[in-house]
DNA sequence: AAATCGGTCAACCGCGAGATA
DNA sequence: TTATCTCGCGGTTGACCGATT
C-alpha cells in the first residue's frame, strides 16, 4: 500500500504565491499562530495550498526576520567551514546563520559558493567539466583571498588532515547557542574523525562543551527549543562519544548527555576533567571521510566537485 | 528584434523520523 | 507492537530573467 498523499492534490493550487496568498498566510498565522497542524492550516486560513506548501512559504519567505540578499564573506566563511565539517546538513548550517534559512543556503552554495571556492583555489584551471552542460565557471568572480586562505587551507596533503581553520574565527558565537544544536543530529558524525574534528570548534566553559540557549533562533522553522543546563537533566547518554586526541590530552573523552527536562529536549556535552584547548586546534579529518562527502555530493548532475574515485590523495585535496 | 543560453531561486517531491493512537 | 499521520529535510525541478548571439 502506498503513501495516502499529505493533501487532496487535485483540489490544491501549486506553483507560486500571489501576493493575497501571502497576506493570507501571514495574517493567519500571526493572529493564531500555526496550531502545530500545517495539515490543516490552508483549510482554516481559507487557502487552496498544500499544508506542506504553506510551511514552506512561511519558512523561507513570509516569516519575520528572514535576510534575503548577497551573503556576506563572513557568512561564506562559516558555510563553508560548515560544509567540509558536516556537509550538507543545510538546516544546521542555516542555524548559524540568523536570518538565512536553508534553501537559501542550498541555492547559494550550489549556485555560487562552490564556483567561488573553485575558481578560488584554481583560477588558471585546466581542470575539465566532466558533463557537457557543466559551463566552466571563468565568468564568475574568484573567491576573495581571505575566504580562499581560509578554505583552501582545508586540507594538508602531507599529513593527510584539514587545517587552517581558526575556531575562534571561524565559527560565529550565535554557533554555540543554537537551539538547533549538533547534539540532537548524530547522524551529522558519521565517522569518529569527523565527531572529533567538530567538537574542536566548541570552546570549553568550566569542562563543559555547551549547546543551545542564550535566545538564538535561527532554525528554519523559526522555532525555539531552550536548552536549560545544569540542574535537572536526566543524565542519559546517547549514541555517541568523541575521542579527541590532538591538541588535547591523549584520549580525551566526551559524552553527549541528552535527555527530557520538564518537557524539553536538553543536551550537553560534557567532558571529564583537565581537558584543554590549544590556541589553534586543527580541523583532523580522515582522508576517506572527505572523499565519501565529495563522492556523495557528486550525485547530482551540475555538481562541480566531480571525483574519481581513483584520484590520488593529493588529487582529491585539490577540490577543497 | 528574436532566439537561445545559462544562472538563479522559489517551490515541489519523496523519504525518514518521531509522535500518537 | 503496529499502523498511521505529520513534520522536517535534502534533492530536484522548472519558471523566470538577463546576457549573449
Amino acid at each position: 500500500m502506498g503513501r495516502a498523499p499529505c493533501c487532496d492534490k487535485a483540489n490544491v493550487k501549486k506553483g507560486p504565491w500571489s501576493p493575497e496568498e501571502d497576506s493570507k498566510l501571514k495574517e493567519y498565522i500571526q493572529k493564531y499562530g500555526t496550531g502545530g497542524n500545517w495539515i490543516a492550516l490552508p483549510q482554516k486560513a481559507g487557502l487552496k495550498r498544500c499544508g506542506k506548501s504553506c510551511r514552506l512559504r512561511w519558512l523561507n519567505y513570509l516569516r519575520p526576520n528572514i535576510k534575503h540578499g548577497e551573503f556576506s564573506d563572513e557568512e561564506d566563511r562559516i558555510i563553508c567551514a560548515l560544509f567540509a565539517s558536516i556537509g550538507s546538513r543545510w538546516s544546521i548550517i542555516a542555524a548559524q546563520l540568523p536570518g538565512r534559512t536553508d534553501n537559501d543556503i542550498k541555492n547559494y552554495w550550489n549556485t555560487k559558493l562552490k564556483k567561488k571556492l573553485f575558481m578560488g583555489m584554481h583560477p588558471q584551471s585546466e581542470r575539465p567539466f566532466q558533463s557537457s552542460h557543466q559551463t566552466p565557471p571563468f565568468q564568475t568572480q574568484p573567491l576573495s583571498s581571505s575566504l580562499y586562505k581560509e578554505c583552501s587551507s582545508y586540507y594538508t596533503s602531507t599529513t593527510k588532515s584539514f587545517s587552517g581553520l581558526d575556531p575562534s574565527t571561524s565559527i560565529p558565537p550565535s554557533f554555540l547557542s543554537s537551539s538547533t544544536s549538533l547534539a540532537t543530529h548524530p547522524s551529522v558524525f558519521q565517522t569518529q574523525e569527523s565527531r572529533a574534528s567538530f567538537m574542536q570548534y566548541y570552546p570549553v566553559k568550566e569542562n563543559l562543551l555547551m549547546f543551545g540557549s542564550e535566545g538564538s533562533c535561527s532554525s528554519s522553522d523559526g522555532s525555539c527549543t531552550q536548552i536549560s543546563y545544569g540542574r535537572g537533566i536526566k543524565q542519559e547518554v546517547m549514541a555517541f562519544q568523541g575521542y579527541i586526541s590532538d591538541g588535547l590530552e591523549e584520549n580525551q573523552k566526551f559524552m553527549l548527555n541528552y535527555g527530557r527536562n520538564g518537557g524539553e529536549n536538553v543536551s550537553q556535552w560534557a567532558e571529564t576533567p583537565h581537558a584543554y584547548f590549544g590556541d589553534k586546534v586543527p580541523l583532523e579529518c580522515d582522508l576517506e571521510d572527505v572523499k565519501q562527502l565529495v563522492i556523495r555530493s557528486n550525485s547530482g548532475a551540475n555538481n562541480l566537485f566531480n571525483v574519481d574515485e581513483s584520484k590520488t590523495a593529493e588529487k582529491v585535496t585539490y577540490f577543497y
